[in-house]
This record gives C-alpha cells, structure tokens and sequence, in this order.
DNA sequence: TTGCTCCTCACGTCACGTGAGGTGGC
DNA sequence: TTGCTCCTCACGTCACGTGAGGTGGC
C-alpha cells in the first residue's frame, strides 16, 4: 500500500501526474485512508507500469485508456498503425531537415547574413519547392553540391552582368540576329545548362516560375520581353545554321 | 487593402488565425475602417508570408515574432539551433520506430495476441532495455534474425522444458556433479550460447538482469537457488576434465 | 428586408506544472 | 507546537477551432 508521495518517488513521476491521471480515471487508487488519502495496492502500481510503458511508445492517455480497458482491442493493430504515422512523421521531419540544411548551405554561402536576406531565401526556398518535383530538387543540389560554393557565387555573378549586358542591347535596340547579342545569347544558354544539366523537365520548371513570379522577375530583371528577345536571338542562330 | 475575409481566403489561413496574430501581436492589421473593420495593407500581407514560411520552417510564434522584430538577431545560429533540435528529434523518433518493430515482430511470433501477453512484451522490452546496452540489443536481433521465428519459438519452449527438469532434480537432491545434471548444464549453456552467441557482455547483462527483477526469476522459475545449481554443476565438469 | 461579412467574448484542446490555501498524523 | 504529507481548487501552457450573440454595409 502506498500513498501518492510513495508511489510517486518509486516510479518517478510526479503527484500532480499521479492525481491528474485519478481524475480521468486512468488509474484510481485500490483504497483510500480514512482521511482521504489515496492508497494504491500493488496492482495499481502494476498498472502505472503498463501506463508508462505504453506512454513511452507514444500513445496518447486516452488511447491507453482504451487499450487497458476494451477488450475487443488488438494490440497488432494498434501497433502498426501507430508505427505508420510514426513513419510518416519521420519522413516529414526529415523533408524539413533537408529544407533547413539547404537554408543552412545559402546562408553560409552568402557573405552578409541579414534578416531580409534571410528571409528572402526562405520565401525563394518554398516559392522553388511549389515549381520542381523533388527529384528535380535533388538533382539540383547535387549538381551544386558538385560546382562547389565557389562556382555558384561565380555564376550567380555572371548571370547578373550577362543579364545586364543584354539589357543594354534591347535598350539599344540589336537586331538579335546581330553577332554581339549572339554571343550573349551562347552565353545564356551555356549558364542555363550548368543549373540545369541539359534536364528539360528542370528547364520547363524554370520558365514556369518567371511566368508565374512576378517578383522573381523584378528582382533578377528578367521580363517577359527579355525572354522574348534572347528566343529570337537563338532562333536566328538555328536560322542561320540550318 | 484586404479585409480579414480577403486575406484569408488569398493565403489559405483561417479568420480566426488572423484574429489570434492581431491579439498576440504577431500581425496587426495597418488599418482600420470606420466599422472597426480590420484592413490589410499590401505589407502586412508580405508579413503573412513571412510568418507561414518560417512557421514552416517549425517555429513557434514567439520566435516568429523575435526573428522579425529584433535586430541583433542571428538567422545563421537559428537554423543551426533549429536542425540540431530536429535531428535530435528524428533520432529519437526512429529509436522509438525500432522498439515498436521490435514488438511488432514479437507480436507476430506469437499465436495468441492477448492484451496481457501485449502488456508483456511492452514491458518486457522496456526492462530489457535497461540492461544491454544499444549494440548488445543490435546483436541480438541480428541473431535472432538469422535463426528464423520458428527456431526461437522452438528454443523458448526447450527453455522450458530444461528449467522444469533441473528443478526436478533440485527436489530430488541430486548431486550436481551426477552424470543427469551434468547434460542438463552442457544443455543449459548450449542454449544460453545460442542466445548470447558467445558474447561475455551479454552473457553478464543477462545475468544483472536476473539478479535485479524479482519478476523475471518468478516468471520464468530461474531464480537464485537455481544459478547456483548450475553453477556448482559446471563448476563438477570443469575440475573433472581439468 | 435579406444575406454576407465583420466584430468581440469565451470555452475547449493535451498532459500536466505550479502555486494557493487548508487539513491530518507524528 | 513544528514539519511533513496530504487534500482540492484553479490558472497557465500553444495555436488556434468552434460556436454564441450582435453589428454594419449592399
């Protein structure tokens, strides 16, 4: 026979858990004083046992309730449901540990880590996950994973000033078939390439986003017009091959 | 300027969710109508975005709302606090899938799937838990993968038999030197060999096991008087080959 | 006038933690 | 009488869901 505060240190849970689990009739004491003190015989204690045990798979009280209580209850499947959801869970988890260390990577790989950028990259990671399948993803960190930090920065440099180069072609008004904006258009598919790896389901997806991104537009520069423009130019070369 | 209505609908959150962030603060509306309607201007919609992505990301409101309010505020030490939580978490929660594999498995085995036989097995594994140690138990299923489900049955059930027999001769007095007690302990340690494999440590963390859970020695009718027989038994066949 | 949207309470969730204020046995 | 343990409320947690009851604009 114990009283809560016994029972309590020799199983290490807590009197408030001990009186809570009384009041949703989980576990009522065997007996109580003739003061009113809870006394718990030794099948209580037993049963506080089972309680734990199963707590400690994870199951929540009312479930356990249901498992001590029912008897049409079946361990097997309760098991493996739960074991099912628990998997789920996991792989959810995992997803996003993925997602963070991606997040982790870009921070890391940019210079100045400021609130805005860090929020920036973020928005840009989940706008990215609604465009690509997640092999797509995978391939592309992979292939990142491959060039190295040091050559992302560098491309990512390179698409800005080819971005701006061929900003100031349109401005001037090339004929796109003109051999200055041939080159630039070379150039624009070389870069696309090395992110893409020549992956047209990779490269559908990208030109997906910028149609559908009106921010992603403005930030980088390139509208609907300069896509347009860079089309002719590659045209005129196949044109000109053929 | 969007009423909560419009916002709610265009972002996919819940009126009441909007309700609640203006009541924590979290995302105050930048006006009001005269009615005292709420109205959302163009940059607390941006706010939203940045509240679900990081709430996304798995953190709660109040560091949403630390990360967009302070300054000194470091994304970097954030994400990496953050995956350190997450890996922690996934790492347990496999843990956790193991044991219920692991009981799953026993369930299998069994024919009958009584609860108590379910309450058992639970609290079975925790107890065993406590004694060998990650690797041990690695071993052990290992083994017990290479024997098949039908051997182990076959060898719990021989247990049996060789625990009731030498408790036969134990009431009989017979010497532990005789040449009957003498098979039953080449047996005995032929099949704690098989569970064991040979292993010292598990050989030892079996025993602890036994000398410390009174319920175990009375459930399986090994107690000390027992070891002891045994022990003298084979202690008689080493000084006779020796 | 009838819908529709908006508003502000306010309770419920899950498994307790944490006092508050008071009683009974050594 | 002094500690110690026991008791019963009852609020707080986290991120909302779900009505209740009432108001304002088309």
């Amino acid at each position: 026979m114990f009283k809560v505060g016994d029972l309590a240190r020799r199983t290490g849970v807590s009197i408030r858990t001990l009186h809570y689990y009384d009041e949703i009739d989980l576990l009522t004491p065997s007996y109580y004083s003739g003061a009113g003190h809870r006394l718990y015989a030794p099948e209580d204690v037993a049963r506080l046992q089972q309680i734990k045990s199963l707590q400690a798979l994870g199951f929540s009280l009312e479930q356990i309730r249901d498992c001590l209580q029912r008897r049409d209850f079946s361990p097997r499947d309760v098991i493996e449901q739960h074991l099912r959801r628990l998997r789920e869970q996991v792989t959810l988890q995992q997803q996003l540990c993925v997602r963070l260390e991606a997040i982790a990577a870009q921070l890391r790989k940019a210079e100045t880590v400021s609130v805005e950028e860090f929020l920036q990259t973020i928005e840009g990671m989940t706008m990215i996950e609604k465009y690509y399948t997640p092999e797509q993803l995978a391939e592309i960190q992979e292939r990142g994973r491959q060039l190295g930090d040091e050559a992302i920065r560098k491309a990512e440099a390179e698409w800005k000033e080819l971005i701006a180069q061929v900003r100031a072609e349109m401005d001037f008004g090339t004929d796109p078939a003109a051999e200055s904006v041939q080159y630039l258009a070379a150039r624009w598919m070389e870069l696309l390439r090395s992110f893409s790896g020549g992956n047209p389901g990779i490269e559908q997806a990208l030109r997906k986003m910028y149609e559908q991104e009106p921010g992603l537009r403005q930030q980088t520069g390139v509208d609907a017009a300069m896509a347009e423009y860079v089309g002719k130019a590659l045209a005129a070369k196949k044109g000109s091959s053929a």
